[in-house]
DNA sequence: GTCTATAGGTAGATAGAC
DNA sequence: GTCTATCTACCTATAGAC
């Protein structure tokens, strides 16, 4: 668990296959040949963060949408646990799952997409209930995708040192959405 | 530039790290150790894809902005242009350079990103404009962020087999981001 | 300008001791 | 579970012939 924290940190930074498992090694302080015991390939060690990053994103996701009520406040959630599981702290693992899909191997592709489909279902189906409200333009698909990539961009120029803080990003970018209501 | 083109989609479907120089003389019908008499570097090489990338969009762009007149119209160029390079035939270079940054190293960054800046200051002058027409949201530098990153992602999952073409996709884009006017 | 051949380095993974 | 030691393979880049 602390090597997946690690490793999600280091195929972020540096790319997966820059990653050496020597630095996987170091990383927790153990030597490389250690880490097999653990992990058959170092594919799987990548598998295993992706996996992390998507279904603690999609736990919190879940968590957030219960606890809102209004369709409005559902739509907020969407904005803000995706730029905080991105942008925060401890967070690398979702942004390894976004950016380097090449490296996994087809036979490891199809679980790690069931796990991004639930994500994406999550999300569809609160913009559906945003669309039917009337806050948001009707094509919810085409607004998922859109949506999505525009948060996936936000680590290529956010800095936490900017003016702004993620929760205030978030709800910039609600506001962008947000149709001007009658 | 043949070889520049073939690099481009190697680079895009395989990632830079794992793409061999021997991959890229295969492409091209030359020995490995032939390429090194054009290219100092493999590094080089991917130097070469992203600029070609980022560049030819640029002037693709600059045209179809000084052919459109108005505002409503260069709006639309922005994502038909971006789109057709990004998704287009023969455009993996532009893929390459958002795909692959982290594997330029620290010296040849600083050329890249001027060109990259020339690009998004034509992105910024049009969203401007469009912006005191009354088109769009008046947040038009964090407008230029969302729109780049959404416009990014749908290399993820556009299928060129599917419903809509590029041109198609292009102006459904544009109706998400336009205000509804009065 | 492209070839063959190879230097020099490092990668992922394994084996067996402890 | 972790160590040391190492295997095998492949990588980028170079040298010199043609």
């Amino acid at each position: 668990m602390e090597l997946i924290r690690a490793a999600a940190m280091l195929f972020r930074d540096q790319g997966y296959e820059r990653t050496t498992v020597r630095d996987l090694g170091n990383a927790v302080g153990i030597q490389s040949g250690s880490l097999f015991y653990h992990f058959r390939t170092k594919e799987e060690i990548l598998v295993a963060v992706m996996a992390l990053g998507i279904t603690s994103t999609t736990e919190q996701l879940k968590r957030a949408i219960d606890e809102a009520i209004t369709p409005r406040a559902k739509l907020a959630a969407l904005f803000r646990v995706h730029l905080n599981s991105l942008l925060g702290d401890n967070q690398a693992a979702l942004e390894v799952m976004l950016y380097e899909w090449r490296s996994v191997s087809a036979a490891a592709r199809p679980g790690l997409i069931v796990l991004r489909d639930r994500y994406e279902a999550l999300w569809q189906q609160v913009l559906d209930e945003a669309a039917a409200a009337g806050l948001i333009k009707r094509d919810t698909a085409l607004l998922r995708r859109t949506l999505l990539g525009s948060l996936h961009w936000s680590v290529q120029w956010y800095r936490s040192e900017g003016a702004l803080s993620v929760d205030q990003l978030a709800e910039h970018m609600l506001d962008l959405v947000l149709l001007p209501q009658t």
